[in-house]
DNA sequence: AGATAATAGTTGTTTGTGCACTTAATGCAA
DNA sequence: TTGCATTAAGTGCACAAACAACTATTATCT
């Protein structure tokens, strides 16, 4: 593997992902009070159609663990998904999105997508 | 654009973020004392081989001005760079490489392509 | 069965980052 | 020159994230 090719494809990586999650912040925490981590467990909720373990989401979402048990711990405190213990194995949790969690995420769905759509055309024309 | 092509740009450039900082912030940590940042910045101003003003810096690495500032103020601390005011328009600051900054970047720049290559060449595979 | 290891998730602590604000210097207009 | 807007950089503060330590449950091994 070429070294420029690295370098090259590190640089759009890390301005690509820096311009999109600046805007990201800015358009789903001043619109839909949702920030990138919160929007994408919920998105994760939706997209499986089905409660998930802590675990999966883990896998999905690019956070630690800790993290993620406090994203989703805010979105709980937010009404938007709740927490019930697993009782095949009780030491698992299963977070179920709620009603209002799922009218948010559709609300925030059009601006997220909107967002990225902006932002890699942007990339492509400069 | 299609809708799809967006989600999984996105995807891809969030999965490779994620990966490469991790394996780099812990690489770069361990073997030369320097986060992704302080790499950064040392990395730019061997670039372009000469002194830079912090609102350059700025333009270059995906930080803002503040967060640059104390980029800057730990590599100075570390004594890997010197602040000197500007005496052309004394609100700027110039930022120079010193020799042992030199020298760490020159251990650490192999760690950091090796580790990148590896990240891109992981993503391929899998 | 009992002890030990492993796993799921939460919490304490530290650190880096962005935003808003401040300080200092420069540009510009009357 | 004076007054005011603008720009460069640093600082206080709040917050999200990672790491490590912890609790609770389950699996494994003798």
């Amino acid at each position: 593997m070429e070294e420029q090719y690295v370098v090259d494809t590190w640089q759009y990586v890390l301005s690509t992902h820096a311009r999109a999650m600046c805007a990201l912040e800015r358009e789903l925490g001043d619109r839909h009070g949702l920030g990138p981590s919160e929007f994408e467990v919920l998105d994760r909720i939706v997209l499986h159609d089905r409660k998930l373990r802590i675990q999966e989401l883990c896998d999905e979402v690019h956070l630690s663990q800790s993290a993620l048990s406090r994203v989703v711990a805010r979105l709980e405190k937010a009404s938007l998904v709740t927490r019930v213990v697993c009782d095949a194995d009780r030491r698992g949790v299963y977070v179920s999105i709620t009603d209002e969690g799922r009218t948010r995420h559709a609300e925030a769905l059009p601006t997220h997508r909107a967002v990225l759509k902006q932002v890699f055309t942007d990339a492509l024309t400069s």
